[in-house]
RNA sequence: GCCCUGGUAGUAUAGUCCGGUCUAGUAUGCGGGCCUGUCACGCCUGUGACCCGGGUUCAAAUCCCGGCCAGGGCGCCA
């Protein structure tokens, strides 16, 4: 049967449905979340943005037409309904639909490998070969909508505090900090590379602005297979003037205890769900790099001081530190060059955690010319290429600091889940460029 | 990049150590039938699988080698 144009208008969504709209009419669309049969009568639960609503399809109650067709009707139809709501306590919502029009829009040629509901799951990678209609799972759903909810907070939060949205470049000329590998691509006749971070571009606005963010991806070209590195991510960048190490920390402290705040208030639905509530931070421990280090090797782990902290040794500080924390005052030696070291080798920087995963990482910049030439060249990179940035410099350049936080991270930890490809609608890594 | 583990119906798994009784078990899905208040509906019934290639053996889902794919750990990295 072919159906020409919608023919319906919606009237309304699910979230609206509920027994005061009683003896209305109403039309809504959907997809088919299950068809439960039971012969003489037949339940149908459409799935839209909103949620799940109940068609009522008994026989001798409804016309013909409407009979024969919802027969057709199975999980993952695409279909329309106009009726009229009928109150009852047995639906969800309290109201269901009892139709008077049915149209099918779409039959699925064949269902998913994979239930809409319960626990059986395949494996990641199956779902995230057709992830979008992965993504009509109820609980990929709830994930998303707070990660909507926890972008939204983190704008009105910085936004409050004076902070200006800008955005940067994503094709650049250069290495921002040397470290990671960078994905080179051909820019017209010149090799340019995608960024792997809006470091030197938020750090000459500061000069203008004063205070900004920027919510946007970051490209790391690194090798890494584990649960919590994509070659695409999605990166929340704050720079500040005027504002030392511990003003960055408090700035970030703010803003993952609003945020927090924020999703439980907005997602009561979406954490029922998942059956998990995140964390509400209180008073973020603050310990050294030195008392880090300190802290593994009690746990008989072996750090060698000056080197990063392995998932080892994080392991081993996450057993004693439960939830976020920060570890500050790591060695320069290990931080890229624009972090302001101090005179005892360690710097003015820091990283926040949630048990053994890095979520930020930030601290003081330096704001001299001359101490970032020397730093870049200690480095072992060449000023010459980072002539574009250094000039502004020239300008003064206020004291100022910042962080990064990996916004997916912080998604794993604000969701419960393991996996960081979980919470990222189309994730990129070493083995995964499609979809 | 290195190391370890795994690959059985559409999906999730049992069986593999110790080769034969596996005509490969179970759950769920799917097809057919019954069911007028379900909500992971229920009942009856049917359907469907040993990753690919080579080797050992009378005999391979099971042992060996190679490939591909997946999961985990390490490293790199945030």
């Amino acid at each position: 049967m072919r159906v020409k144009g919608i023919g319906l208008k919606r009237s309304i969504f699910s979230g609206q449905l509920g027994p005061e709209l009683d003896g209305r009419e109403e039309v809504l669309f959907g997809w088919v979340m299950s068809v439960r049969d039971q012969g003489g009568i037949k339940f149908i639960i459409i799935s839209d943005k909103d949620g799940i609503a109940q068609i009522t399809v008994k026989k001798g109650e409804v016309g013909k037409r409407v009979w024969e067709r919802a027969k057709r009707i199975r999980e993952h139809s695409c279909i329309g309904v106009r009726g009229i709501v009928r109150k009852t306590e047995k639906a969800p919502r309290g109201a269901e639909i009892v139709p008077k029009e049915l149209r099918v829009y779409s039959v699925p040629k064949k269902l998913p490998p994979f239930p809409l509901f319960g626990s059986s799951l395949p494996k990641l990678d199956k779902r995230l070969d057709i992830r979008a209609v992965d993504l009509r799972r109820p609980k990929a759903q709830a994930i998303f909508k707070i990660r909507g909810s926890a972008l939204r907070a983190i704008r009105d939060y910085l936004n409050e505090e004076g902070f200006l949205e800008v955005n940067t470049p994503k094709i650049i000329a250069s290495a921002t900090e040397g470290g990671a590998a960078l994905f080179p691509l051909l820019y017209y006749d010149k090799e340019a590379f995608l960024t792997q971070s809006p470091q030197l571009y938020k750090e000459q606005l500061v000069m203008a602005f004063e205070r900004v963010f920027e919510i946007a991806p970051a490209f790391r070209a690194e090798p890494s297979k584990t649960l919590s590195h994509l070659s695409e991510f999605l990166s929340v960048d704050v720079e500040c003037a005027f504002v030392d190490m511990n003003g960055a920390m408090e700035i970030l402290e703010g803003l993952i205890g609003y945020v927090v705040h924020r999703v439980r208030e907005e997602c009561k639905e979406q954490f029922k769900l998942l059956g998990f509530e995140p964390e509400v931070p209180s008073g973020m421990k603050r310990i050294t790099y030195d008392e880090a280090v300190e802290l593994a090797r009690r746990h008989g782990v072996d750090v060698d001081w000056g080197e990063d902290l392995s998932s080892m040794a994080l392991d081993a500080i996450a057993s004693e530190l439960k939830g976020y924390y920060f570890i500050t005052g790591w060695p320069e030696a290990i931080k890229p060059f624009y972090i302001k070291p101090r005179k005892d080798g360690r710097s003015e920087s820091f990283d926040l955690m949630y048990g053994d995963l890095e979520i930020a990482s930030g601290g003081e910049r330096i704001a001299s010319k001359r101490e970032l030439m020397r730093r870049i060249r200690d480095k072992g990179l060449n000023p010459k290429s980072f002539e574009y940035h250094l000039k502004v410099f020239d300008y003064g350049m206020p004291p100022h600091s910042g962080w990064g936080l990996g916004f997916d991270r912080f998604m794993m930890v604000l969701t419960g889940q393991k996996n960081v490809r979980e919470v990222t609608l189309f994730p990129r890594d070493q083995f995964r460029l499609t979809p």
